[in-house]
DNA sequence: CCTCAAATCTGAGCATCGTTCAAATAGCCC
DNA sequence: GGGCTATTTGAACGATGCTCAGATTTGAGG
């Protein structure tokens, strides 16, 4: 699906499917999703109106596909930029540090990948199991760093959510929170951004395992 | 803006400009975003396809005025909320908790706030405004834990940031992540997840303050 | 090589949408 | 009442998602 050479040749258009999909990101990318319409991708690939249909049974199916790819992407740039790390802490954070440069670097997969209105999760299987594929890499990580001691123990469920919430809220405040025009006030330059949140998570992961560690107790409020 | 009865009688149709509002929300609420449609609304107000643009430049004018109500409503909410703790950790706390609230209670307005593809922050300064009204009072309450010693001293600005990405990746997974689907892997209850993460991230500050207390170096990785 | 069914594509058509606009109407100040 | 402005109407335009009957191409089996 990632293929575009998939069926090269073998039906009338070549591989429309993989055409579709290609003239769909460009006209994502130029004017945000609510630019890409079937007309205009189908008039991109040269063909008729009708013939998308044959390939996707709507406009949410075709984004569905993408979101699809987005995924399978993004899980991979995720499993890359956990192997620079040593220990499950560093893991976390090069992780979290993929997530943000990859909604940054492919807005348009990204907004995709979480637009139930455009995709439906439920009415797209493959869709759902690209979110947990993606999820299950934090989960493992998470647990390593527990029983490394460079997270808190207890309440693991809690941390993976935080971790996840973390990169995912500053991903979307960047994409699409008034953050793209307040960041400037923070004395900080985008590109840093990732840095200095996924940072400051480190430190307090650490900070507390070592609390922990010496015997404070660690509650709310 | 907020009040339906602004200009009642006063006009032909009472307050038309109020009534769309209102009718938008409710196909929004029925349908998501994309089932609003101004002629809809404009029959819902029992009135012609034509007359809400004698209110609303543009469709996007409408979701833009919807957004700006949205943030009124949030500030509001965090305010009340932070009223419940008494140190700042606390409170920082309830806003967090206040902030996942809204975002599920009223889910209308807040994917209309962070769609900027609905309504541009550049294109209407309101809704600029808005959201950095909500943020400015985060930014209030990191500095006061800080001065009170329950959040670690240095990158305020990061912190502020870890906080609001905590807060508003929670709510958008919620809304519209996969996680709705994921969260029965996870042994709690959906309502319990705003405790959840935002207790974590609380014991995670108050830990790491405690061991900067003790003489240790925060350090990132 | 020929046949024929299945896959693929065309192009017209339907309902809906956002938006515009001239003309009609209602409210308000003088 | 006169006249001005705000408001509303209803028709119109172009674009969209989607459907469908029919034309076209493909590839497998005789």
């Amino acid at each position: 699906m990632l293929d575009a050479m998939e069926k090269e040749g073998s039906y009338h258009h070549g591989d429309l499917r993989a055409a579709l999909i290609a003239a769909s990101l460009q006209l994502i990318e130029e004017g945000g999703v609510q630019a890409l319409s079937l007309r205009k991708a189908a008039k991109k690939a040269g063909v008729s109106p009708g013939a998308p249909y044959h390939h996707f049974a709507s406009r949410s199916a075709l984004l569905a596909a993408i979101g699809v790819d987005g995924f399978v992407l993004l899980r991979r740039e995720m499993e890359r930029a956990r192997e620079e790390g040593t220990t499950a802490a560093e893991k976390m954070g090069c992780c979290g540090r993929a997530y943000v440069r990859f909604a940054r670097t492919h807005p348009a997969y990204f907004r995709v990948m979480f637009r139930p209105e455009l995709a439906d999760l439920h009415e797209f299987p493959e869709l759902e199991a690209g979110g947990s594929s993606a999820f299950e890499l934090l989960v493992q990580t998470v647990r390593e760093g527990q029983s490394e001691g460079n997270i808190p123990e207890g309440d693991s469920d809690a941390y993976v959510l935080l971790a996840w919430s973390v990169t995912h809220g500053l991903s979307s405040l960047i994409l699409d929170g008034p953050l793209g025009a307040d960041f400037d006030k923070l004395d900080v330059r985008e590109d840093q951004l990732a840095d200095l949140v996924v940072g400051a998570l480190s430190k307090l992961f650490q900070g507390a395992a070592e609390a922990q560690r010496r015997g404070v107790q660690l509650t709310e409020g």
